[in-house]
RNA sequence: UGGGCCGUCGCCAAGCGGUAAGGCACUAGGUUUUGAUCCUAGCAUGCGUAGGUUCGAAUCCUGCCGGCCCAGCCA
């Protein structure tokens, strides 16, 4: 392995060591896995770990991965989220070898079924499902044999197939598979594999009455396309000996390996697709690509990066630990390709007009200022400058403690890329709030620095008022003040009301463009913005992706304490 | 309570019998026309706990404690 191979190849972690030595022991030649999510929901970020697991591996070891949509449950499975899922697996940079569904088997786990039944194996149990619920035992007494359970095989092929030829409604027959009503292990007291269900399925319309469950489909589904290796989370560890058995059983040409991996989950968020959706359908947020889901849409609609994703996805590490990692680590993540990535342009969210006393009244001047403070390649651009210009009101403070560093009455303070100016008087409305500020400016002092070398601490951002845009903010921060919301008894209990903000009166420079672009843009001193989907230049719109970090928020905060 | 899985720094996480990597967070400095970035330093005599094996244990053994998952005709 060269170095540089090494670089592009992701962390070490138990599975990656597993199938290296699966390799190294000729077990495979060529490396399968797959990523099999059910269409009925949008994916998120728990899915991007995945992804990022079995697409990685797949290109690391140079073998595939494909794309299966495990679709057996007609009742909650729609196109739109089909599409959805291969939109934002393509936008995370990831390929599929192919892209099957488990319904694409229906005829062959059918025929499966069936030879199950003939090797006596499975039988067509009558109960309903209280019935069969009551009979399952618990935790710590064993089940006990369904009555239907000795039915002759002639009898269960008969039924079988009566089932699958619309002969019976739904709940009256299942298919099970015979095992052991006493197992310790639940899962494998006679689990169900068939079922009927009357309904029509997005993929196969009304070609099937009988659907066959997910323990059943995912094995043989996995073997039929060779997987080497099926990754999933530690809920299916209890499968595991189902999934091994059915494969035993029907002696099949290879039989993949099941390996369990903690699930993600970050703090203050969600990572349940059923939560998830029930925050969509009561209309807490603003449907699956709202910014503050952890949607992959919601996420790159808010200004995420691919790239910040993978790389969160490769440094979190793959476990079988159940942990839950900070908000701040995927911060960093997105902070660090950002502050690399983006272009820096100036805004005000908060506008306070500021006049140049004795700046001449219609005099405009362009001011040359860097697009990336530590990369040349980003250019310049150059920025209009006048009379009357807008800076943010938080910079500025009319009685200054020592350590605030902007703009306070009496102080110098310099205006990025431009001039010094100082703060000669301060008009206030009626009712006391401020209005505008009365500066001058040091004409020496152009582009940022004075010929006598006085120091400026401060420097602060500013748009010319004449030239500004004005545009929506909206602000975003977590949806939830707890922890752990996917604990909670009600979600409405833990609600952030603070986790939208809308700001309707904000300034841009006349270089932003209002139109969506792939990458935000850093607006200095605030944080990375990205436009809406829906921003234009004649309505414009901006997301707040991430704010900088803030070590004056932090000072301030411990100020205000003591 | 039967079965399965898991406990290494505040949060993640390497480690696989030879004397505790790294990241995030945090703290203290330095650079800086973003209180950003960047740089430097600090941050587990300790690996859930109690014993045992060994010249040597986070790593092996035993007991205990704690956490997660399983009783859908969902996935």
């Amino acid at each position: 392995m060269t170095p540089e191979s090494d670089e592009t190849k992701s962390s070490p972690n138990f599975i990656r060591d597993i199938i290296q030595k699966d390799i190294s022991e000729h077990k495979h030649q060529h490396i399968i896995t797959r990523f099999p999510p059910e269409p009925n929901g949008y994916l998120h970020v728990g899915h991007a770990k995945s992804i990022c697991l079995n697409f990685g591996i797949a290109e690391d070891f140079k073998g595939d991965c494909n794309l299966r949509f495990d679709d057996t449950n007609p009742e909650k499975e729609e196109q739109e989220y089909i599409d959805s899922i291969r939109e934002d697996i393509e936008w995370l940079g990831f390929h599929w070898k192919t892209n099957p569904s488990a319904s694409d088997y229906f005829d062959q786990l059918y025929d499966y079924a069936v030879r199950l039944i003939k090797l006596g194996l499975a039988y067509v149990d009558s109960q309903n499902a209280d019935e069969t619920r009551n009979n399952r035992g618990t935790l710590t007494e064993a089940g006990k044999n369904s009555p239907f359970r000795d039915r002759s095989i002639e009898e269960n092929l008969q039924l079988f197939e009566d089932m699958k030829n619309d002969k019976f409604s739904d709940g009256e027959y299942v298919l099970r598979a015979k095992i052991d009503m006493a197992s310790p292990n639940i899962k494998m007291r006679d689990p169900v594999i068939y079922r009927i269900r009357h309904a029509t399925h997005h993929n196969t319309g009304d070609k099937w009455c009988i659907y066959p469950m997910y323990d059943f489909t995912h094995c043989l589904s996995d073997m039929i396309e060779g997987i080497t290796h099926s990754l999933c989370t530690l809920e299916f560890e209890d499968h595991r000996p189902l999934y091994d058995w059915i494969l035993d059983k029907l002696e099949t040409p290879c039989h993949p390996q099941q390996i369990e991996f903690a699930r993600l989950q970050i703090k203050y968020t969600l990572t349940s697709k059923r939560l998830l959706n029930q925050l969509v359908q009561e209309k807490i947020v603003d449907g699956w690509n709202d910014p503050r889901m952890p949607t992959i849409s919601g996420m790159r609609r808010r200004g995420f990066t691919p790239e910040s994703i993978k790389t969160f996805s490769d440094i979190i590490g793959v476990t079988k630990k159940n942990s839950t990692i900070e908000m701040g680590v995927l911060e960093n993540c997105l902070r660090e390709d950002l502050n690399a990535r983006a272009t820096r342009r100036m805004a005000v969210l908060h506008p306070l007009k500021v006049i140049i006393e004795n700046y001449p009244e219609n005099e405009v001047e362009m001011i040359t200022g860097k697009n990336h403070p530590q990369n040349p390649e980003f250019g310049t651009r150059e920025i209009p400058f006048s009379r009357e210009i807008y800076i943010e009101q938080e910079d500025f403070m009319e009685d200054a403690p020592r350590k605030f560093f902007r703009l306070s009455a009496g102080r110098e303070v310099r205006l990025r890329f431009a001039y010094y100016i100082t703060c000669k008087e301060v008009i206030k409305n009626d009712d006391g709030t401020i209005r505008e500020l009365i500066c001058t400016y040091d004409p020496e002092s152009k582009g940022g620095q004075s010929p006598d070398g006085r120091k400026v601490k401060g420097t602060i951002h500013w748009v010319s008022a004449e030239h500004s845009t004005t545009t929506t903010v909206q602000l975003y921060d977590r949806l939830f003040n707890v922890e752990n919301p996917s604990k909670l008894k009600e979600l409405h209990q833990a609600l952030n009301p603070e986790s939208l903000i809308i700001i309707k009166n904000s300034k841009l420079e006349p270089a932003i463009d209002c139109e969506r672009q792939p990458l935000a843009y850093q607006f200095e001193r605030l944080g990375y913005f990205i436009a809406d989907l829906n921003s234009s230049n004649e309505s414009p719109v901006f997301n707040r992706t991430m704010t900088l970090r803030d070590s004056w928020a932090k000072i301030e905060k411990e100020q205000s304490r003591s």
